[in-house]
Order: structure tokens, then sequence, then C-alpha cells
DNA sequence: ATTATCTATAGATCTATAGATAATGC
DNA sequence: ATTATCTATAGATCTATAGATAATGC
């Protein structure tokens, strides 16, 4: 089952991670593909990177779009799917929504590239990411419905419920301009978009929550 | 001294707005470059939906690259004027930050194309548009200095400074997820940026400072 | 026999240049 | 004469496919 070693060999020695030569793709084309852009990025550039032919990469893909899309795939449903477990773990909406929030940006700031940038493409516009298009826009709902329990619990200003999202969101700019998000960043993104919507409790309590909920789901945390 | 009908007459009738061909060009670009990207849309398909041909661009810029800088020239140019003027006439920080965010998203809420979408586009890492990036680079910086002012006047949370930069910028976001934004943006970004910044105050004060200042300035408004 | 690679290439682009042409301006 | 367009094309890509080859597994 193991695939060492089967098959012709590389005229080039491995030098990306990956157990696979699928994950080594994986690495080489996301490095390229938020360094360059997608169309920027030909199927060359990526095998070179990788230290294979051009046309092996197709035994591991039937297309360039598919290799995009497994980079993006599951970016947004560990967000998802998180989201689902709070509601479903009820308590105050403030809670709900900040734990979403510094998980969120914890994943955005995490790995060696920076795999948020993917979802700024214009390439992603076609038919063909319809799909990873729509996830991300029940994300999005997601946190506009959290936003607005808590503009309601809080008074807060009615028209903010779109901010958190889009200041989670922000931590992929701060990292392309600067090459990497402050270790604080989950904190700095949550704490700002709760301010935002009228919440000016203790931070200091939600902050521990969250990292209790998070820690359990072994899931995030700085 | 007019261009009006010198030159060998093109094959289609012109349907961009613009006085000029160079303007014709600049139009279609923004729409073709904010949709699917620069890498992706060919100096061939500029040329069909301006209806001219491909090769007839050459005599109005001389690189791809050319008009993409055209397009980029000056949507930054305005705000770092702006900021200077702001920070030369004085008055509390606060002010002159709100003013300057308000004046920031009405311009990227403006116009037909969602020109602001070019800023997030991995192309412009190559040394071509180092002056640009430079630029924004300025611009942020303005940013920060103004929100670590007002975050020492009224006490808020000193690693936030950024955070207002990065919720002007995502007006661009959302413009380009719902097709355009609301009326209210300008206000909805700048309230909730000062908020973040731990401003508590009268949001009614500054928005009508900010509309007098802007006023007298011509430039902007909703 | 199966697998993962290789070499070679078809066919479709794409940017930019060369040089001809059809207008107006002087 | 000057201008803005046109036609035609060179030269450099780029994606994906066809078929050969060099390993391991049975």
């Amino acid at each position: 089952m193991s695939s060492e070693g089967r098959g012709r060999p590389r005229l080039e020695k491995p030098r990306r991670p990956g157990r696979t030569p699928r994950d080594e793709i994986l690495d080489a084309a996301a490095e390229l593909f938020t360094e360059h852009g997608y169309a920027n990025t030909s199927t060359r550039r990526i095998a070179d990177a990788v230290g294979m032919r051009q046309a092996s990469l197709y035994h591991h893909f039937a297309t360039k779009d598919d290799i995009l899309d497994a980079l993006l795939a599951g970016t947004v449903e560990a967000p998802l799917q998180l989201a689902t477990e709070l509601v479903a773990e009820g308590g105050p909406a403030v809670n709900q929504l900040y734990t979403l929030m510094v998980s969120d940006v914890a994943q955005l700031c995490r790995g060696t590239w920076n795999l948020g940038a993917l979802y700024l493409l214009p390439e992603l516009r076609v038919d063909r990411f319809a799909q990873f298009r729509r996830r991300r826009a029940e994300l999005r709902e997601r946190y506009r419905a959290l936003a607005a329990a808590v503009i309601a619990e809080y008074g807060g200003p009615a028209d903010a419920d779109d901010l958190p999202f889009r200041l989670v969101e922000s931590a992929i700019n701060r990292r392309s301009d600067d090459g990497a998000c402050p270790p604080e960043q989950p904190w700095i993104s949550a704490d700002g978009a709760l301010r935002t919507l009228g919440y000016d409790g203790d931070f200091g309590a939600l902050r521990a929550a969250a990292e209790t909920r998070l820690a359990l789901h072994a899931a995030v945390a700085t």
C-alpha cells in the first residue's frame, strides 16, 4: 500500500515537504499560487519546484484547476464545522462569535504559506469554483447572524454586522503585507471585532473560555 | 489638438465610455482585470471589449503592465495627499482619522469598477510595481500613526493600530462579494474602526465635521 | 502487472513588432 | 505629414495527451 520506491525514479531528489508526491505538489503550488498568483504560475514552474517533469504532475491531478481546488478544499470546511458545533453547544452569542474568530484567525496565520490569500484570487470567480464560493458565503452568513445577536444584546450599531467577518479576513492582508502575523493576531482581531459591535465587557474571560473550548477540540490556540 | 476623427477609422463602433481611446482602453481593462484578474486577461480580450484590434492597443500603451500601472496610479495618491493635508490642518487625531477613513472608503465604493481589487492582485509583487506598493505602505503608516494617537487618547488597546487600515480595505472585499457597497459604508467602516480603538464618543459630531471638511475639498460624500 | 515517472509533441494560446493603409491637418 | 488604426506574424510560451521506460510487487 505504501508508495515508497514504486514507479520509475525521479531524475531529481525530492526537495519539498510531504509524505507523498501529491503533498509535494500541493506544497509547491501553495507557495507559487500565493506568491505569484494562479494564472501566473505554470504547471512547468510547479513541476520544477517539486523536482519532476511537467507532464508527471498529471499523474496526480487531472487538471491545473484540480490543484487549486485541493488547496481550497478544507480551508473553509473547518470553520464552518466549528460554527455549527458552537451554535449547537449554546451559550452566549458573544462567546460563540469570539471563539470562532480566534480559531479562524489562528488558522489563517498558521502554516508555511498564506493559503487564505487564495480566497482573494479573481480566478475563483469562474463556475469551476462556485462550490467553494458558496461555502465561504455560508460562513459569512454564520458570522453575520452571530454578530447580529451580539449587537442586539449590547446595543451596538445594526449595520456593523459584516465587520467581524471582514476583520477576520484582514489577517490575510496583514500576513501578505508583513510576511507573518504577530502571535497575538487572533486576540487582536477578535477583540477589535467585538468592539465594533458595541461590546465592551471582560475580554480576559472571553479569552479564557475560548482557549478552553479550542484546546478541548485540539484544533487551535496560538 | 483634438483626437476627433484622426487616423484610420476603426472597424467597429466605440462601445466604451471615455473621451479618448486611452480612456476606453482603461475602462475595459478595469472591468476585465477586476473580474478575471490580470494574468487571465489577454490584450486580445481588452481590445475586443474596446472594439479595436489587439495590436492597436500598443499605439496607446507600450506594454500590458503600463495599462495596469495607469489604473493603479492615482488611486493611492489622493488618500495620501488628503492625509498630509489633514495632519497639517491639525485638530484632534480622532477627527483626522475619521475624515480620512470616510473619504477613502467612499473612493473605494465609487466608480463603475472595483478598482481597489487591483491592490490585492498577486501580480503586483513584482519589481515593476514596487513604487505603487511603497506608496500604499506609506498610507498604511499614516493610518497607523493616527490610530496610535487615538488609542493613546482614549485608552484603547495598543495593538489595534493596524485595524482601521484593514477595515477601510475590507470595503473592497465587501464590494467584491456583494457587487456594491451599501450607501452608508463609509460611516459603517469609519465608526467601526474608531470603536476598535476604544473610542466611544459622539459619532454624529465626527460625521458632521467630516462632511464639512470633505465638501470643502469637493472630493467625497456619499 | 502495476506504478510513477520520463520524453516528445500537438494545438492553442499570448505579447509585442513590422509594415501597410485610411483618415485628417497643413 | 501625421495620426490611429489595420493585417500579418515571429517567437515564446502554456496545458494536456500519447506512449516509452525503469522501478517494485506478485
